[in-house]
DNA sequence: CGCCTGTTTGATCTACCTCAACTGCTGTGG
DNA sequence: CCACAGCAGTTGAGGTAGATCAAACAGGCG
């Protein structure tokens, strides 16, 4: 599984030019010019599973782009309550420009590299590079669009459908990262607990459980261990997650 | 009750320093040199309530502000089941520019009025003008910031506390809007049917009816009619909603 | 006046939650 | 090498918030 080593704890310093998620991340419209003033003030931070990013209110003073690993946005209520609100995989902006204070919590939920910026700096070149502005408000306008999609899940979905797709959403980027067909047979993992998919998709625990198994036994899913799943009938999985699988489809075509 | 009379089916020219969303529309950082080029491309048209502004994945060839009326984004899903995903207010911008299709419909709930331009030009005009992409990206992230408040409240929150904060999120906009304090007494419509209400907050009509009557008889408002809101206990409403009500204190004092 | 549409209220039903017990894995220490 | 915590996940039994089905009600309009 490539899910890349932490390298420590101190700081590592690596070009822009050779960075992973060079051609995905916030930078990826930069010149060599604009590449190299990133270069000069980026450092890497290393986080491990459970730690906090950014925490809900306090003043943050960096942001910056997930390198590896996954990273969970979440609200919690005053009584404990918690949703997730957001996954973010490699390539994926933390932070809010212009802000001083995140609405959100931003927890790592595994091992996690971040590429980070001080605020004052990465706002003094996002107002003079065009292109890294650009950038940014079409990857906010992706994640709006991801966020009004989930809003459907949760206040429409049936604890199955919701379960099912979660699935096809890990699935998806399974196969755009592994650059494999999405099709039975497709194997991936799960990066959550239990507890986190059902705090991301408004479910208990138990129900997550439960729905999972009905999945298997459907014969739509193969799961080994808690977290690893291949992909027995896609298509009945799509069909399971209440989306309209045409613009799918044209998704796989294409890929 | 200062709901913009509609002002005819034929586009009305007005000039865009006098437009009532001129502080708070994507324009709101625009300098008159730049005003003016809107001020050229720019077109009026009308809605009806009911109609369609934008339909899910047909091509739009505008886009453009709200100002006046309200705006509902949906989702639906193949089987009917339908998610209110986002209200749209005076100010506030639907389209998605450097993206053809939307991936969501956009409906006028009262009579609208939309202030558009065609996609092309807009997108020319936003590479060009830094201001106008650069209050793009500050509406979006305000956007996407709301969308996972509702995303909360969607997932994790109670009938009862998605029908007050609800109300508080009325209440609010009722506030600044009218200049008045956000306390006892304030009064505001529900500028949704009580379908599009339980559309939005993932609930069924009878539900919605059940959970208003229940804060009625609670003290926390007072009904006229179905849509006419009076607050009797604020602070009441603010606890029913399951938000810890201590930033938005600071909101009504700041006012 | 009677129809139509939107809303409220009532009675029942069910999907999911809650509470509780059990399973299996992993690490630790005798 | 086994015993046994300790924890994540599964499974079961029963309860409940909100959905569903159904009927009454209210306001606008021909």
């Amino acid at each position: 599984m490539p899910d890349e080593n932490v390298t420590g704890l101190r700081p590592v310093h690596q070009r822009c030019s050779d960075c992973p998620i060079r051609h995905r991340a916030v930078c990826s419209y930069c010149a060599p010019a604009q590449l190299a003033e990133l270069d000069a003030i980026k450092f890497y931070v290393d986080y491990a599973p459970g730690r906090e990013i950014v925490g809900t209110g306090e003043p943050t003073k960096s942001l910056g782009s997930v390198v590896s690993g996954v990273v969970a946005l979440q609200k919690i209520l005053s009584d404990g309550r918690r949703q997730i609100v957001g996954l973010l995989f490699p390539g994926d902006f933390i932070g809010r420009p212009f802000e001083q204070r995140a609405p959100y919590d931003a927890v790592a939920v595994t091992p996690v590299k971040m590429c980070l910026f001080r605020r004052s700096q990465f706002e003094d070149l996002l107002t003079r590079e065009p292109e890294l502005e650009h950038r940014l408000l079409e990857m906010t306008l992706n994640e709006l669009d991801a966020a009004r999609d989930w809003m459907v899940l949760l206040g429409r979905k049936t604890a199955r459908e919701k379960v099912a797709s979660f699935l096809v959403v890990l699935a998806r980027r399974a196969a755009v990262l592994e650059q494999a067909r999405l099709a039975d047979g497709l194997a991936f993992q799960i990066p959550l607990s239990r507890d986190a998919i059902a705090e991301h998709l408004g479910l208990t625990i138990e129900t997550v459980s439960r729905q999972l198994t009905q999945l298997r036994k459907d014969a739509l899913i193969h799961l080994d261990g808690a977290r690893d799943v291949r992909l027995r009938d896609y298509r009945g999985l799509l069909e399971a997650s209440g989306d309209d699988g045409d613009w799918d489809d044209t998704l796989v075509d294409s890929a």
